[in-house]
RNA sequence: GGAGAGAUGGCAGAGCGGUCGAUUGCGGCGGUCUUGAAAACCGUUGAGGGUAACACCUCCGGGGGUUCGAAUCCCUCUCUCUCCGCCA
């Protein structure tokens, strides 16, 4: 949520911004300012008005003292009438506010100026590539096809626990989820995240707080006995952790990785790369986050970039990094870069990680705040990224090395598989 | 799930209808002293709105009520703790 002040003072800032995302209702900013400008007016009067009553109260307080009852009533009389006159205005205030607050909650934040214009992702922008493309044995197969043949993953037997998008990792295919995510882990805490291990489902104040609600329900499964949200990624409770909170400066940068399922409705993207592990209903995934210093969030950024570039890389894929365009960027995000890796077989490109500058947006919601050198108590930025989703990760690991007989694994991987191949 | 107790500033812990945004201790910050540090002493130290700056308004778990006036009384919700039951 962007701050008022902020977009008081920069009107047509925030309207050109909002263009570059193709935001359609910028008449949105006009009515926030406008209902800005109530409530400060409505806020004076309501202040106003309390004010005197309370000198009136207080009055009332020693004229009771000295035993001057009269007075006391008259006095008494006259706050009746001012309270008579609050009531409405009071009234008027909490609509106003409600009114801003629910406005305030349907502005995107603004891109940042680097991002791209467009409206599709076929306008995002490529920044570098690495790893080479394979090339295939003869006879090479798609994933889900391999995870059968090597006995990896049962995705019919998912289906009969629970249903689709909920495949069943067996044998090896258990292992090698096991290896990935705690070489994710190591390769992050050594970087210096510190590793926490979050609730899975979340209340609704985290939900709002990172941006998921509202208006993202649909996408989160909801248990409504007791009003929590399965989390759609560990960013959520993670970032939450501090919220509310005023750091000192010197805790500044956090830093911190999860491992945790994420569960995702997916409704409406039926039919549509849906197949073996493309996407999934539950998946596994290990995120890193950063609460920063402002003026250093976007060099936070691009160090966050080149962390998970070298973890793809270490991984032998071919991956791509694009900076995403104001079109295909995310509600919540500033600036993002998507890393895509190519699965060979299927000869697509499947986003693995997703890192991004949240700058203000997410803190502000969720109050996350700092003291800097001057005593003054400002915003974080938050920051987050995949390191790394690992169900497309696994598809392209299978379809990439397969070999004759057998699927070789990358050699950063060998210790915690203890093998360096599936047979 | 049943019974009881509680929720106050970074922490501990007073306050039980008015002058309380809140005594005090610890912690933090600044200073005096010291070669330096510690100790001691002095000062300072919550958040939001509002203002050019003041003034002023709001906040003592959330919401509602009583009252001229509520941290203090009442209702309600949430959470925490203790005991019992159940249990990985």
């Amino acid at each position: 949520m962007l701050q008022v002040a902020f977009i008081r003072q920069n009107v047509e800032f925030v309207k050109e911004r909002l263009s570059i995302r193709n935001f359609p209702d910028t008449g949105l900013v006009d009515t926030i300012v406008a209902l800005d400008d109530q409530r400060r007016k409505l806020q004076l009067e309501s202040d106003t008005t309390q004010s005197r009553i309370n000198a009136h109260s207080k009055e009332i307080g020693a004229l009771m003292a000295k035993g001057q009852k009269q007075e006391a009533e008259q006095k008494k009389g006259e706050v009746a009438t001012l309270k008579a006159a609050l009531a409405p205005i009071a009234d008027q205030l909490a609509a106003v506010e409600e009114q801003l607050n629910a406005s305030l909650l349907r502005l995107p934040n603004l891109p940042a100026a680097a991002v791209p214009p467009g409206k599709t992702p076929e306008d995002n922008v490529t920044i570098r590539e690495g790893g080479a493309k394979p090339t295939l044995p003869a006879g090479a197969l798609p994933h889900w096809d391999l995870a059968k043949k090597y006995d990896l993953i049962d995705f019919e037997l998912g289906n009969k626990i629970t249903g689709s998008g909920f495949p069943v990792y067996i044998n090896k295919g258990a292992k090698l989820q096991r290896a990935l995510i705690q070489y994710f882990l190591d390769y992050n805490t050594a970087a210096g995240y510190t590793e926490y291990q979050p609730p899975i489902m979340v209340n609704e104040a985290s939900a709002r707080g990172t941006g998921q609600l509202p208006d993202k329900e649909g996408q989160m499964y909801y248990v409504g006995e007791d009003n929590l949200y399965l989390i759609p990624t560990a960013e959520v409770p993670v970032t939450n952790i501090f919220r509310d909170e005023i750091l000192k400066e010197t805790q500044l940068p956090l830093r911190m990785t999860a491992y945790t399922p994420c569960f995702r409705r997916e409704a409406g993207s039926y039919g549509k790369d849906v197949r073996g592990l493309n996407r999934l209903h539950q998946f596994d995934k290990v995120e890193i986050v950063q609460l920063v210093d402002p003026a250093k969030s976007y060099d936070v950024l691009e160090e966050m970039v080149l962390h998970v570039e070298k973890l793809l890389q270490s991984l032998d894929l071919p991956y791509r990094i694009l900076r995403l365009c104001g079109g295909d960027m995310g509600f919540t995000s500033a600036m993002t870069y998507d890393f895509e890796v190519f699965s060979a077989a299927q000869e697509k490109w499947l986003e693995v990680s997703s890192v991004s500058n949240f700058e203000a947006f997410q803190t502000n919601r969720m109050k996350i705040r700092y003291k800097d050198g001057a005593g003054k108590t400002n915003l974080v930025h938050s920051l987050n990224g995949s390191s790394l989703a690992l169900p497309r990760i696994v598809a392209c690991m299978l379809e990439n090395h397969q070999k004759d007989g057998f699927i070789a694994l990358p050699p950063a991987l060998h210790s915690y598989f203890g093998a360096d191949a599936i047979r």
